[in-house]
This record gives structure tokens, sequence and C-alpha cells, in this order.
DNA sequence: TTCACTACTG
DNA sequence: TTCACACCATCCG
DNA sequence: GATGGTGTGTCTCAGTAGTGAAAC
């Protein structure tokens, strides 16, 4: 059963609200025609601008009368009058055989077009043989003649793309977070942030990200590397925002290039590009096209200033490799401290992960353990930190839907907050911040937040990680996640076994056949051994074959 | 007839 | 629009 | 064994209706 909302045009106050708080605060940032839909809209019937809406929400931009019936609108036909009037929606649309199979259903195409068509076929070979029988377009009502019904074509979901951009400041967030979030599905934190916050600031920087945005679509669509890279612009944005975004999109067209064997492009894309990632792959490329000294020479030079301990990994795995190739000395690495090894043969089990497997046989009535990956050490982070994550900083929040701070991936995420996380680690020398975060979970829980995963965490679990993790081992742990939170909130072991009785722990990353330590597990070993944190590596092997 | 998948809903 | 694993190819000692 | 790369499944709110194809 479905919930009710008292109000049937909820969808409607929404989308209302969001153009009143699109006209507030970035009416500076509109064009003349897309504040006269803002003026305009309200003009017209509730049940035209009902219809508007519902059809903005749904997938496409094409849809029959026939599939547009909601009670609280009534007639479609009626309703649409003032829509096509003002030019939102344009009725009878030019459809070719693509958008066609798109709007009916199987039998129907067969009516359509009686010919050598089957019933036997499915839709997708039908739809190969129309294609290549009609190749012009046709207004939806000479397609269907005969078929008592109608279509629409909606004309303005680019603008509402736009609005909706210039709202939640990104295009993934959609009109179904205000139900949601009234429904209490999704449930977000109250920032007090400044009226005049706002998402963007220029015109162009919007123009930018939808433009960047559609470009990425074109290439996940398959468009060639050469065309979308003819769309995309050359030289870097002003706004750093918009730069690291065209830097992602380029550095995954050039890895593209890569794969089709264009090593030259994809050389000069990653050699231009500032993406972290970007002068890794500059590097590979260089050491894959024969130019070991050049490669050599960007090694070097990235060695200097390490990016990221990513980055600085892989140097120690690619260095040694070009050293051989040039038929110089290999200085060998000391081989390092290595974690405790559990090797464990377990029966293949039946429904359950090898993580699953081995926290049960791990297990016990005094030292239970938890298959928790990242979600334990970051929801500490986010409970004791909750009031700085979410702290108003300028251009930080500003919509109601914020399950982290804007900025949350950007390299200045802590320096900005640096005095604030400063002061709310410092409770962890004082044995306050049990309370702090025991009060946060009870405070805050539900609340959406990009480092608590509540799912994941409970009550119980969050006691017997207060009692036997030390608070120097959180310190040193949210140091690190905080330092590169897109690169450090990841790679945590699998397991949690806590002791409350001897008030320890320990850290557990399971391998099973096949599997391998990734690279951010690595550094998160590194990491432990470093800092006298308990962690060891746990490999498994079945005791019986695979049937 | 059943089942898998998608779009839609609040 | 994430993260971790499964699996494959290649190279090398 | 080490390394690099690609593909896959898991997430997405839960429940419903419609569609199309496979199973029977
Ligand atoms: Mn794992
Ligand atoms: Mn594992």
């Amino acid at each position: 059963m479905r919930q009710a909302l008292e109000n049937p045009f909820y969808y409607l106050d929404n989308f209302r609200q969001v153009l009143a708080w699109v006209g507030e605060r970035h009416g500076d940032l509109l064009h003349d025609h897309e504040r006269a839909f803002l003026d305009r809209f309200h003009q017209v019937p509730q049940a035209s601008q009902a219809l508007l809406v519902r059809m903005v929400m749904r997938k496409g931009t094409l849809f029959r009368a026939s599939k547009l019936r909601y009670t609280e609108i009534g007639c479609p036909m009626q309703a649409s009058v003032a829509l096509i009037e003002h030019g939102w929606v344009e009725t009878n649309p030019m459809l070719d055989v693509a958008q066609l199979f798109g709007l009916l259903k199987k039998d129907e195409l067969l009516r359509v077009c009686g010919n050598a068509a089957t019933n036997n076929q499915r839709k997708i070979d039908l739809l190969q043989a129309m294609l290549a029988e009609h190749s012009q377009p046709k207004p939806f009502a000479s397609w269907c003649e005969g078929f008592d019904d109608a279509a629409f074509a909606l004309t303005i979901g680019d603008l509402c793309d736009r609005l909706r951009l210039m709202f939640f400041g990104n295009i993934h967030q959609d009109w179904s977070e205000f139900v949601l979030a009234d429904l209490g599905i999704f449930r977000y934190e109250r920032v007090a942030f400044s009226p005049a916050s706002r998402a963007f600031h220029e015109r162009a920087d919007v123009d930018a990200y939808l433009h960047l945005h559609r470009c990425r679509e074109r290439f996940e669509a398959g468009d060639a590397a050469e065309a979308v890279l003819q769309d995309i612009p050359s030289t870097p944005y002003a706004n750093e925002w918009l730069e690291n975004r065209r830097g992602k999109l380029l550095l995954s067209i050039a890895r593209q290039c890569e794969r089709n064997g264009d090593l030259p492009l994809a050389l000069r894309l990653h050699a231009a590009n500032r993406y972290p990632g970007a002068r890794e792959r500059a590097i590979r490329v260089l050491e894959r096209c024969g130019q070991p000294e050049a490669a050599m020479r960007l090694a070097l030079t990235a060695q200097a200033v390490p990016e990221s301990e990513h980055e600085a990994q892989q140097l120690q795995r690619i260095l040694p490799r070009l050293l051989r190739t040039l038929g110089e000395p290999i200085t060998r690495r000391v081989s390092l401290t290595q974690p405790e090894r559990i090797d464990l043969t377990l029966p293949r089990p039946e429904g359950m992960s090898v993580e699953q497997a081995v926290r049960e046989h791990l297990s016990r009535s005094d030292a239970p353990v938890y298959y928790v990956e990242n979600a334990l050490i970051n929801s500490l982070l986010g409970l004791l930190c909750w009031d700085v994550i979410f702290a108003p900083l300028p251009g930080a929040f500003f919509h109601p839907f914020h399950a982290g701070p804007a900025d949350l991936a950007r390299p200045d995420f802590h320096a900005r907050r640096a005095g604030l996380f400063d002061e709310c680690l410092s409770r962890l020398g004082t044995g306050e911040y049990r309370d702090c975060i025991r009060r946060a979970f009870r405070d805050k829980f539900g609340l959406q937040s990009h480092f608590v995963s509540w799912g994941l965490f409970d009550e119980a679990l969050l006691e017997l990680a207060l009692v036997c993790i030390p608070a120097e081992h959180l310190h040193a742990f949210f140091q690190r996640i905080l330092q590169d939170v897109p690169n450090h909130r990841s790679g945590l072991p699998d397991l949690v076994q806590l002791w409350p009785g001897e008030q320890r722990y320990r850290l557990i990353e399971v391998k099973g056949p096949g599997d391998r330590l990734q690279d951010n597990q690595k550094r998160w070993i590194d990491f432990a051994l470093r800092h006298q944190v308990p962690i060891a590596v746990c490999y498994v092997q079945w005791s019986e074959a695979a049937p």
C-alpha cells in the first residue's frame, strides 16, 4: 500500500518551490525567456501546471495521452491546451522509428507496419527490420491512423534540467528528493546556511556544467572520442570546481583512447590534464609507446612531489621497471614489515560471502566480529565531527537536501575547516569524545551523511568500538581520512574483532582464493603498521573442490 | 502461465 | 554514481 | 608471483503495474 500525502498536487508544490527558490537566488543568472517561464507558469490552470510537472518528472520527453491519466489532473487533452499554447509541449510530434518504438506496444507496432513483420520475432528485431524500411520521420498521427490516442513532446526538458541543476548544484539529485524527504525516507540535517547561498555565481558556470554533462553522456553513449573532444574546451576553466569536472571527463576519454590504441592522442590529453591520476597515465602511456626516457623524466618529476599517496605507490612499482628497461642498476626495495597473516581452510559456504564465513569462524562470545569495511571508522568520524562537517561555511550548503558539504571532495576540504577539526579532534584527548559520539548517534540518527552508514552500524557495535578502540588510534584514522577524503575513505579492512573484556581490537582483511590486496588496502595496512594498529590479512582456501 | 525487467509512484 | 571483488593477460625470475 | 587491466555485482526507498519474452 502506498503512503498517502494529503495534497494530491504535492509534486506541483515541490516544483513551484524550486521555481521560487531559483527565481529568488539565481534570478540574475537567468535569461529573459527563462524568467518569463517562471512568471507564466503560475498563470496557466492548475491541471495544466500539474500535467507539465508530471511529464518533467517522467523519463524521456515523449508521452501518449493514454499514459498520462492522473485522477487529480483529469483529462490530459484538456490540460495540455495551455501547455501547447505556450510552446512548452508540442502536440502530434514528428517521430522517427526508434521514437515510435518507445511509444507503442509490440502489438500496436505490428498493426502500424503490416508488412512482413511477424509476431514471432522479438521487439528489438522488429526495430531492426523497420529501421531499414522506414527512414523518414512522420507525425504520430500519421504513423498511427485509426488510433484513438494522441502524443505529446515536452519541449522544455532542458530548461527544467537547468533549473534543477541550479537548485541542487548537481545533476544527479532529482525531483523525487522532495517527496522522499516529506515521507521521511530520506532525512537531512537542517543547516543554517545564509539566504544568499547558492550553487552557482555565474551563468557561464551553469552553461559549462550542462555542456560537460552532455559531452559525458555522448561519450558514454559511444560517440567517438575525437568527436566529443571537439566540443570540450581545450583550455582550463577559471572555476576550479568545473575545471575538475573537465579534467575527470578528459581522463576517462583519454583512457578510452588508450584502449583504442590511439596512444599519441591519449598522451597529449593526459599530459595537459591536471586531474589526479592523469600524470600516472601519461607515464604509463610513454612507457607503452617505447619512450622510457621520457617516462622516467616524468616519473622522477612526480616522485619529487607526488600528488597523493596513491601516486607515490604507483611510482614505487613503475620506477624499478623503467630502470630495468633503461639498463640501470636497480636498488632492491627493502621489504617492509608485513601484517600478521592468517591462513584458513574453510568449507565453501553457500549463499554467504567469504567475508561472512570468516566472520562466523573467528567470532567468539567474548570477542564478536563485525563485517564493516569502511563503515565503522567513517561513521565514527562522521559522528564525532558532525557539527564540523555540517558547518555552514560559504558555498558548502545551499539547499535542504545535503548529505555533506559541497566541497567534501575538494583538496582544501580539511584546510578550510582546520581550526574546527582541531578543536573537535582534541576531544579525543580528554575522554569526552565518547559522549560526543553517543550524543550524535542519538540526536542525528537516520539523517543522511556521506560519512555515516546507519544501516551497517548499531548501538551495540558503537559501544564496543568506543570501549575497544583507543582514542589515539581514532585520532590517527580520522586525520588520515580528513587529509584526503575521496582517496582515504575506502580500503579499510573487511572485519573488525572487538574484545571488550580486554579493551582491545583488531582489523582483518579477508582474501578469498584468487583475490589479492588492493592498492588502497595496502596503504591502510602500511598506515596501521606505522601506528601500531593491530591488523591481519586472512587468506582463505576452500576445503573441498568446487562442484 | 510464469517470470524478469523497467518505469512509475508517494 | 562507489567500492570491492572476480577474472584474465602478460611479464619475469 | 607481480602487475595491469577489465568486467561484474552491489548499491540506489519499497511496492506496484505494465510489458515482453520464456517456460510449460
Ligand atoms: Mn571487502
Ligand atoms: Mn576482502
